[in-house]
Parts: structure tokens; C-alpha cells; sequence
DNA sequence: CTTGCCCGGTTGTCCTACAACTGCCTGTGT
DNA sequence: ACACAGGCAGTTGTAGGACAACCGGGCAAG
């Protein structure tokens, strides 16, 4: 994946006092040197012994609040309310290769559609026809030389749709997230014009199949879908690798 | 979860101006108001804009930038890298409830059965029994009454390794985060002592499968592995809902 | 036309000062 | 001796200024 440096390692330059700060700190912490609930030093205090200004401290400081290592209270202190990091585990999504997040996307995908079989409104079919009936006008409209962009919106669109026929909020929200940043790493692994392109007629078939209310059909229609671009997918990494 | 208010609303006072200072760009940012990969305006002009002062401005766009939404760059600018914030993906999968947790850890871990079969190696293998065999014997060994946190654990790593066997480093990290997530929300919904026991045979009729490396009877014995624990779980909700 | 330098702009860091708030300690009145 | 109010020291929150580090583009000299 091209998004590198986050927070760690810069690529070729010494990394930010900041960054360095919080690095240190997020050690300490997960070394267990304050206990869970306890006190760390103040921000003044920090800024001494680490031999950097306050505001630096404060900085770093902010960013464990927020990733909810830490709380602060004005007046009291800050103190330590959990030695692990949740947010690592996304930095370390972030990371991993198309392979791997397009997998993943798919484990929640074809889990979507089983629930989506059973638990289906009419109002969701009706979304995820709409949606495809936009992407088929698309394709219809410039059979040659597609409008990319235009597709892919409206195919995250269709997937999105059918994600929410699950009415799993949890769900959802995940699926958001890696529906989002499948094509995020996957335009910046290809090219725009390599995307894989789109079949309509299995995406019918999945919706018929959601709409039949039975979860193995829905399952096995959703795989087909995603069989697809996975091989398209497959197929680009090897000529990537070839070419290097 | 035990763990509210992280960034948002305050319990009972006025949050901080960095909060409100945070909340501000996150939502310009998720209406679109400055392109992907565009500049945002400077800390100057921020600071100006909102009314406050630039120490303010920088603590929040650090934390935005530790959250992936942000780049900066010394001598350029700050730049938008995502509109979409992964640490609120996490703070909403905490909000709800234990039923579409489960379902979101089901899905992980199907999928993770099938690679699972197709991937593994003898390592894996035996950790899984090495695992299983561990966890049998804490039952054994106090038939009655068994020490559930000992169980919980050992089934934890069970499933955890079933999941690494999937040789997908993205998929790992999201299931480790989901498998804490679900025990933490069982024990908090429901008591120590109701949580769920779990079987023994089924998990190795999961191991057996995987290790045919038929992905579809690997996936059908660990649907058959999460029945269980589902349906004492909707068991639990449904006696709940009846004592209130 | 090329090259090197300078300059304005932007983020990074530090400092001081003060505001807002908390908990404790102390002084005072009963 | 005890209760209570007040102040006081300590801590985080916010503001603003100053300078360093760095980038990009424009400009002038060759």
C-alpha cells in the first residue's frame, strides 16, 4: 500500500519531536511503568525530563487521549486508562496489501448477503436495483472507455447497499470502511484506467437471490460476484511483480 | 462498553475548545468541503477563522492527523488524506450491541475457516490442538462449575488461531480486535457466571475439516462451531428482556 | 536558457502568561 | 473539639508571540 509513515518511521528524515514524544510515552504505557487508573507526570514535568517544551508534551498527550490510552482532567491530572491501543489495529489494516483488505472485505460482504437474505426489506431491494440500474445507464451510455470513476462510485454504491440489508449497524460501519479503502488502495496500486470493470448480470443474480430469502444462495451468488475482481486483481499484482 | 464519551460530548460539562475545535474540521472535512488530496487553510487562518488560538488548532489537526484523515507537511501545508474516520468506525462498533458484534466476528471467522483449509501449514495445526487440548483439560479437571476465565481464554486463543491460520496479517489484527470486543460486551451484558460453555468436540470437527483443506466443509464446521454460543447468547437476551 | 539565491509562506517547537479548575490545608467561628 | 469557608498551591486549558526548519517559486546573475 502507498500510505506509509503514519506516525512511526518517516521514510528517509528524522521523524517529528512530536511523534518521537508520543512514541515514547505509548512504550511506557504498554511497559506498565503506571498503573491502570494511576497518575502519570505532569505535563511540566514531562516536558523536563524529556527535555522538550510543553506544548510538544501536550500534543502527544492529546493524541493518546484521543486514542484513548489517556484521560485528562484540568486540575487533577492525566491518567492512564487502558496500556493497549485500539488504533493500532487500524494503522496496521492500513498497511496490509490489497490481497489482504480485499479478503477481508469479502469475509463481511458474503456474510452481509446471507443475513440480507433473511432479514430483507422491500425498500432494500429497491435500493440495490436503483443503484443498479444507475450503473447499467453508465455502461450503456459509453460502452467503450467507461467513465471509471462514475462506475466504481455506483458499484460501492450497490455493495453498500446490500451490506445494509443486513441491518447490522456494526456491520455496516466496518463495511464502510473497507469498501472505501479497497478502492482507495486499489487506485493507488493500479492505475484509474486498470480498475476492473464491472458485470451487471451477476449482480442481478445476487439480488434475485437476496430477494429468494435463502442464505447459501445469497452466499454462494455473492462469492460468484466477488470472484471477479479478485481474479482481475490477482492477474494485475502478477503483471505488477513481472514488470519489476 | 464501559467506554463512553472518548471524544464526543462531555458527561456534564462543555467539552474542551480542542473537541469542539476537532469536531469542526470533521465534519468539514466529511462534507467535502476540501478535495481529497487538497489543502486545508492554514493553522493561522483556522485559528482565526474558529476564534481561537493556533495551539489550539495545532492540538486538533495532530490528533485529525493521527487519525489518518490529515497529512502535514512542514513548508507546504496540511493536506486531506481521507474523509472517512477509521477511529469512529471503532467507537460505533463499541456503541452496539452483542448480537451484531458476534455476527461481524462470525463473518470474519467463516471466511478465516475457508483461507484457513486452503492455507495452513502443520504449525497451525498444532496450535490449534495444542490450544484445544489445554482447554479440555481445565474442563476436565473441574467438570462442575468449570473456571470460565480460564476457558474464555483458552477458547480465545483457540479461535485466534484458527484465524492466523489464515496467513492474512489484515484479517488477524480486525478478529483479534472483534474476539476481545465480544467477550468484553458478553461479560459486561451478561454476568461472569452465564457466559456460554462451550464444546469440545465441535471445535475439533473444526480442525479435522480445516485440515482436509476443503474450504467448504471447513466453513460449514465453523458455522456449525458459532451456533452454539449464538443461540445461548439470543437464549440470554430474550430472559433479559423478559426480567425487565 | 540555466543556475543559484533569496524571500514569503507554512508547519514545528518553545516560551510566557493567564484562565479554569481541583484538592488540600489552614484559619476561624461556634 | 469540630464544622465550615476561604484561600492557596498545583495542574490542565488556552492565547499569543517568537524563532527555527523547511518548501516553493520568483528573480537576478552568469
Amino acid at each position: 500500500m502507498a500510505t506509509a509513515n503514519n506516525d512511526g518511521l518517516q521514510v528517509a528524515g528524522r521523524r517529528s519531536l512530536v511523534d518521537a514524544t508520543i512514541e515514547q510515552l505509548r512504550e511506557q504505557l504498554s511497559a506498565g511503568t503506571w498503573p491502570v487508573g494511576g497518575k502519570i507526570p505532569t505535563e511540566h514535568e514531562l516536558a523536563e525530563r524529556l527535555q522538550v517544551g510543553r506544548n510538544t508534551v501536550r500534543e502527544a498527550i492529546r493524541v493518546l487521549v484521543h486514542a484513548g490510552m489517556l484521560v485528562s482532567r484540568q486540575g487533577e491530572g492525566t491518567f492512564v486508562r487502558s496500556t493497549s491501543d485500539p488504533a493500532a489495529v487500524l494503522r496496521g489494516v492500513q498497511r496490509s496489501g490489497v490481497r489482504d483488505v480485499l479478503e477481508v472485505r469479502a469475509a463481511l460482504e458474503t456474510e452481509a448477503a446471507r443475513l440480507a437474505a433473511l432479514r430483507h426489506t422491500p425498500e432494500d431491494i429497491a435500493r440495490m436495483r436503483a443503484a443498479l440500474a444507475r450503473e447499467a445507464e453508465v455502461i450503456a451510455s459509453q460502452p467503450e472507455r467507461a467513465d471509471r470513476q462514475a462506475t466504481v462510485e455506483h458499484d460501492l454504491e450497490f455493495h453498500t447497499a446490500v451490506v445494509e440489508a443486513a441491518h447490522n449497524p456494526a456491520l455496516t460501519e466496518v463495511y464502510r470502511y473497507f469498501g472505501a479503502s479497497v478502492h482507495e488502495s486499489m487506485r493507488t496500486a493500479f492505475g484509474d484506467h486498470e480498475m476492473p470493470e464491472v458485470v451487471v448480470a451477476t449482480h442481478e443474480a445476487l439480488v434475485d437471490a437476496i430477494e429468494s430469502g435463502d442464505p447459501e444462495r445469497a452466499e454462494s451468488a455473492c462469492r460468484e460476484l466477488l470472484a471477479e475482481p479478485t481474479a482481475a486483481v490477482e492477474q494485475l499484482l502478477a503483471t505488477i511483480a513481472a514488470r519489476k
